[in-house]
DNA sequence: AAATCTATCTTTAGTTA
DNA sequence: ATAACTAAAGATAGATT
């Protein structure tokens, strides 16, 4: 029986402490269910448990629910175009990372920043810009080709018609 | 005085909805952040109102809880390399949608993907990655002469170390 | 460790100001 | 609409099994 009123702060003893947490917890994601419910809100709950186990529930899609919450943040930020910087400092972090380390790529592919790379790398970049540029090459080659195919069928097809038409 | 128990779906009344959901939304706040202390949980909760407005609270970072959240839903799909093919479908967005673009962007820089261009886009494309190549061929010339110099001052030391002693 | 119980605490539906 | 009130409904701390 609740003896008397307990006061929030972390409870010491490791076993009442995840047999309150078991307990809560199956109380506050009921009462976000119902909130989201009665009131048509759309809700993500998201917790961690201290050792680590995930629960969560969300009233749609917890990635649209996630989005559009960084967009909130995003214009409460500043409104304009979503600068990259953003983009690096607003804390989604692995994502961010990954984009971080393409941008860095790319920029070297386009010849900026080389001055952090050794020789060896140098060596390795020249290797994949440089096939880079002969795929590119043999892209246009190709293109090329194809249109002056394409020229030259439709320049045949005016000074023959009769080709076109099968008949006379 | 509650007369007698709801029940949970949606209110009809406008405004006994607004009433409602300005009531539970601070019960549903409250329950979280005790969670948290009593049981050293750390919990993300997000709340869009049907008009749209937002409401948060984290126990620490909410996006670093969102990454983490993000981590583990990663993870439940498929244990291995963090697959391009999930960053691209998890729904997280915008962020998504730069990396896409990024990821593009470098793949025709390296000759791939290059079907879906025209030859305008070809020639913008050579142009950039022919730009590239001399950069990087640069700073291979560069490097290679700065460690012929340096290899160059480390042999005429060895050879004339009167010039560095000043004696003898 | 996991359910069940229950006295008491807490939330809140409906009302009133 | 916003806040305060209040008693019923609901949640839960601690005990028991």
């Amino acid at each position: 029986m609740v003896r008397q009123k307990i006061q929030i702060k972390k409870i010491d003893n490791l076993t009442a402490r995840q047999v309150t947490f078991s307990k809560r917890r199956r109380g506050v994601f009921k009462k976000a269910q119902e909130l989201s419910t009665l009131c048509d809100a759309e809700i993500a709950l998201i917790v961690f448990s201290a050792t680590g186990k995930l629960f969560h529930y969300s009233s749609s899609s917890m990635m649209q629910l996630i989005e559009r919450h960084r967009g909130q943040a995003e214009n409460s930020d500043k409104l304009g175009q979503p600068s990259f910087q953003l983009l690096e400092n607003n804390g989604y972090g692995m994502l961010s990372k990954v984009l971080m380390d393409k941008t860095r790529e790319l920029r070297q592919l386009k010849g900026e920043d080389l001055h952090e790379l050794d020789m060896d790398e140098l060596i390795r970049l020249e290797k994949t810009v440089m096939g880079g540029l002969n795929h590119v090459i043999e892209a246009k080659v190709l293109l090329h080709t194809i249109s002056y195919f394409l020229v030259s069928l439709l320049r045949f097809s005016v000074l023959t018609p009769l080709f076109f038409n099968g008949q006379e």
